[in-house]
DNA sequence: CATGCCGATTTGTCCATGACAAACAACTCA
DNA sequence: TGAGTTGTTTGTCATGGACAAATCGGCATG
């Protein structure tokens, strides 16, 4: 009856679920979908469920399926299609995770319930029982996982996913801001942040909280910074190593992009590591820069930068 | 030497500047600028010297400049444009900046010197000194302005103002914690959001802590929420009051779209507030919207809406 | 002098189509 | 089995045209 049901512009499904125009069109045109319907002036007005399909195969595009495959596909055949973690290579992910699974499954349950208050004073518990490191590694980076399984099916609410997300920020941070109270001045000194286009802060939190617990001294500079930005920042605050933060939401051109950008832009002697869901770009090798796929490999690969400093 | 100095494709400048790629070609064919070379393969390279310039335009014309009077204008001239806070309308920002202002320029120096660790410890004294309700309305709303006041002048990096805002992030949420730890369940219920195409945050924080200690039951959806989330989340979360933050930096059109788009969706019961930089709008009057463009104000917002709701 | 209305201009975004390089899959041959 | 060649897929870029929404300028009216 209002608009909101005649659909949204291809501006919007390029920001919604982060395919560009260009794409959007030439998709059309070769595999017949989306079939957006036109609003009086000819333009693409694109229905909320083909949306919802599209975000889905953004997903498993981004999981290594082709275009040519599943645009064609029905929305529940892809659903199951991304239901038994198909095609996904070596991410074990399970690991860990499995040893605390029910408890994980609680959070879930208070979020999707949405007992907000509840939420948080189980985080809250949380953290005071197994400590901060355990706290992101067995429950957040767990949770994450599970969250985006339910958020890939569309199981969950976009408005679940939003109080998860400010939820977990404001724990971090909560912890982060302790920490930095308390932190001697220390190498290396690691510059945060993320490509212009990449908006999710949360794996770079969390990547910061590993790191500042090893001793290392952060700056983020949160999320989108774009490339000459960081090669100032990294210039002015002297910094040893740049972390990125990558997720899944982006192909792996713009990262690949980005990514060689940065590393000729920077001084040869500071080191970038990308960390993430780079899986993606783990098979192309980018030259000078580290791959830290886990989180758990943070420490590892701190104590081989502070051995290689002599 | 390297294709760094090749220029950059389309792509990165859509990157780097935030102009969309048609319209980087479409000034090209109006204003005669930018003017790219092009590459063996006929494709635009950018050279950094224009896309230096571009990033000034950019922030030129989100402080209210048109493009036609811009875009032809030679890189010094802009920035001298800039300088006497031209076009800016009746904003009044000193009142309660004036008397804390030489504390706040400390701040600033602080930032510019990129002693982010004597920055973040300055904000802890200042914190502690003088409590989280004054550092909200007298250091963190001054240093905004102030600091905006720069930004339009490029006389500030993009990396401080990024560092800025991410360690005010973690001061914020840092108190935000405590005082959910001790909060009682209580009226009125807050949703707080920005709409879609609102990326910053630190408004809706710090109106967040104005409502949480004056007793308000806060929920954030963080960032970026699409309007069918929005109502979506009220009726899920049974709020009583949505609040919305706005910046500047989008044309107002987007904003009212948004807000009366919302205020249809809404249950008329749920009173919705908007908040931060709606001077812009504040001339055409919103049918059941409540401006409230000063956090002072929040707190008598709230005493009101208590006392109507008998 | 302030205010409201109307035409002219500015400006961003959209459209259609064509083209091509880089990545990938399939196939051949030693 | 492995390495090289060929055909296909796929994202991105280019061109030129079009138009709606916003803005500006002038004019009339209170």
């Amino acid at each position: 009856m209002h608009d909101a049901d005649a659909g949204l512009t291809i501006a919007a499904v390029e920001r919604d679920t982060g395919i560009s125009k260009d794409t959007l069109r030439v998709w059309e045109r070769r595999y017949g979908f989306p079939v957006p319907g036109r609003n009086p002036f000819g333009e693409r007005t694109y229905p909320s469920n083909q949306v919802t399909k599209l975000r889905v195969v953004k997903r498993l595009l981004d999981a290594g399926f082709r275009p040519g495959r599943v645009v064609g596909m029905a929305l529940d055949e892809l659903v199951l299609l991304a239901g038994p973690d198909a095609e996904r290579s070596a991410a074990p992910a399970g690991g860990s995770a499995a040893r605390s699974a029910l408890d994980i499954q609680v959070f879930l349950d208070l979020l999707r319930a949405h007992d907000v208050e509840g939420l948080r004073r189980k985080f809250d518990l949380a953290l005071m029982h197994i400590g901060l490191s355990r706290f992101v590694s067995e429950v957040i980076t767990p949770l994450n996982t599970l969250i985006g399984e339910h958020w890939i099916r569309g199981q969950i609410e976009v408005f679940e996913e939003h109080v998860y997300t400010d939820l977990v920020q404001t724990m971090l941070r909560h912890s982060l801001h302790d920490l930095a109270a308390r932190a001697q001045p220390g190498r290396p000194r690691v510059l945060l942040t993320t490509l212009r286009d990449e908006p999710h802060g949360l794996g770079l939190l969390m990547a910061e909280v590993a790191l500042v617990v090893e001793g290392a001294q952060c700056v983020s500079l949160g999320v989108q910074t774009p490339v000459p930005d960081i090669v100032r920042a990294c210039k002015a605050l002297d910094s040893d190593i740049v972390a990125l933060g990558f997720t899944a939401c982006n192909g792996p051109n713009a990262m690949l992009n980005g990514l060689a950008d940065l590393r000729a832009q920077l001084a040869p002697q500071v080191e970038l590591w990308a960390g993430g869901a780079v899986a993606a770009i783990g098979r192309r090798v980018v030259d000078g820069v580290r791959l830290v796929p886990e989180l758990g490999q943070i420490a590892a690969e701190l104590k081989s930068w502070r051995s290689r400093l002599l």
